[in-house]
DNA sequence: ATCGGCTCGCGCAA
DNA sequence: TGCGCGAAGCCGAT
């Protein structure tokens, strides 16, 4: 194996078309569109790798089109806010990037083929998050040079979970067992300090007139996104998106929360969650990194991982209660997600939750429902239930909702309508919308745990059948929601 | 306050 | 084939 295809033994990175490498093109081409980072990042490690093998510059095209579902001034925000920080940061090193925020729907059709023309080899973010499986079908099909997909969703490559997994235990023990071998197999923390590229020299002016590069601090600091045909309804909120954020809230978590973790993180009040969830969705920070700094804040070497590979989550890590509690979140239960959502692209299809939860939930879709609202009804926060009422406006204000309260979010909009069909569809279409972390494969899971997916059968009840029940009686003695409901209650709220 | 029962699918030991 | 086990629950008994 040559060194050039080092990272396929990893498998990590696949080609997405038998077409060769050019070696007449003016550059590397990185498309970059679900990894959208500058650092611990596999697919700027394998562009920058081939760029200076073949002696060629590296461009950057980080576009951002209107045609995506929910797009609104939040998501767009979010994602312009990286956009600015990579602009400055490649210019610092003469790597080319063009940033591409088309104005309207249609807009930025052509554009990539135009860009692979002058491209040796074009580099993509392989991904089964949101629309990204599209993408890759689009860039499959250029034709003009070799296309290669390559995954930095997390610590396990997406090609190594090749079963389908029921249950988190059964997922931990794979991990268990798979996790010591690829642990090493981490991107680089700061590719551009040490790659050797050739300075950038620019675009054809055929390309740039057809296509503006966006100018992302303007577009923030000055035209607003106004002009966009984006969802002008669901406004940026107070979250900043991109890496300095990313990494500042990292680092806050690992001294202040961490130790915290286990016993506090359902108190709504004690502020101790990661809050990280935004960012790794939207590729901003890396799991490679967060796991980094876990470990190092630990003092943690690899030599302390138990030899069990029972499933447990109790004792697998080595590491402070914590830690192994957070690890779980970030390890086991996010890569749970992005397993299956290579193994069921179309999680938002109610066949794809498991038979036992699908065939209780039909025997209870006729028992009589207390209350039963409409999309609109629970979009507006008008349910009689002010502690419902008050996480939907939390999740409408700030993009998201407290850990606990979400759970019971869930739950009572499987208990308050006609089906667990309609249930889903609105959980997806409420939390698409409004949440930041939205559209991700860990959104499918929090939803499809509502109805049952990754859980257990339970005593049977009224509508909810052998899946698991909630109520916002319990959750009031369980949990500290006075402050809560003074935040998000009805009436004026910040 | 704490405990057991309820309940499902899976892997593993036998 | 039986056993143990599991993302956060609920209810009733003690």
């Amino acid at each position: 194996m040559t060194d050039a295809y080092r990272l396929e033994a990893s498998g990590r990175t696949r080609a997405l078309n038998g077409v060769r490498e050019r070696h007449d093109g003016d550059y590397v081409l990185y498309w970059m569109t679900a990894t959208r980072r500058l650092v611990w990042n596999h697919a700027l490690d394998r562009a920058i790798e081939h760029a200076e093998r073949l002696g060629k510059p590296l461009l950057v095209f980080e576009p951002l089109n209107v045609t995506y579902r929910w797009a609104s001034e939040r998501l767009h925000r979010a994602i312009l806010d990286g956009m600015v920080e990579h602009e400055s940061g490649l210019a610092r090193v003469g790597v080319g990037y063009f940033p591409y925020v088309e104005p309207e729907r249609g807009a930025g059709r052509g554009l990539l083929r135009a860009l692979a023309a002058r491209a040796c080899v074009v580099v993509t973010d392989d991904s089964p998050v949101f629309f990204t499986p599209e993408l890759l079908a689009a860039a499959a099909r250029l034709e003009v040079c070799r296309v290669e997909a390559v995954d930095s969703c997390g610590l396990l490559p997406l090609s190594r979970a090749d079963r389908t997994f029921v249950t988190a235990f059964q997922f931990r023990r794979f991990l268990q067992r798979t996790l010591p071998d690829v642990l090493g197999d981490a991107p680089a923390a700061a590719p551009l300090t040490t790659a050797h590229l050739k300075p950038f020299t620019g675009l054809p002016p055929s390309t740039t007139e057809r296509w503006p590069a966006a100018l992302p601090d303007r577009l923030v600091a000055e035209r607003g996104l106004a002009h966009l045909p984006i969802d002008h309804s669901v406004a940026a909120t107070n979250w900043r998106g991109g890496y300095s954020a990313a990494r500042a809230a990292l680092r806050r978590f690992i001294e202040c929360g961490l130790d915290r973790y286990s016993s506090e993180r359902n108190d709504p009040d004690a502020n101790v969650t990661s809050g990280l969830s935004a960012w790794l969705h939207f590729g901003h920070l890396s799991a490679h990194e967060v796991f980094d700094e876990v470990t190092r804040a630990e003092g943690w070497t690899p030599l302390r991982l138990s030899s069990r590979t029972d499933g447990s989550r109790r004792g697998w890590w080595g590491m402070s209660e914590g830690a192994e509690g957070f690890l779980d979140q970030l390890v086991t239960w996010r890569e749970l997600g992005f397993a299956n959502a290579v193994r069921e692209p179309a999680l938002e299809r109610y066949e794809t939750l498991p038979a036992w939860a699908r065939s209780t939930l039909e025997v209870h879709a006729s028992d009589r429902r207390e209350y039963v609202y409409t999309l609109e009804q629970f979009t507006a926060a008008e349910t009689h239930d002010e502690l419902w009422n008050a996480a939907q406006r939390q999740l409408a204000r700030e993009g998201t909702i407290h850990n606990y309260l979400r759970m019971l979010w869930g739950k009572k909009v499987l208990e308050w309508t006609d089906h667990p069909r309609v249930a889903l569809d609105i959980m997806i279409e409420l939390n698409n919308r409004y949440a930041l972390d939205g559209r991700d494969p860990n959104s499918y899971s929090g939803i499809g745990w509502i109805l049952g997916r990754f859980d257990r059968g339970w005593p049977e009840r009224s509508v909810y059948g052998k899946v698991r029940s909630m109520s916002s009686a319990a959750t009031r003695r369980k949990v500290r929601v006075e402050e809560y409901l003074r935040r998000y209650g009805g009436g004026a709220g910040d």
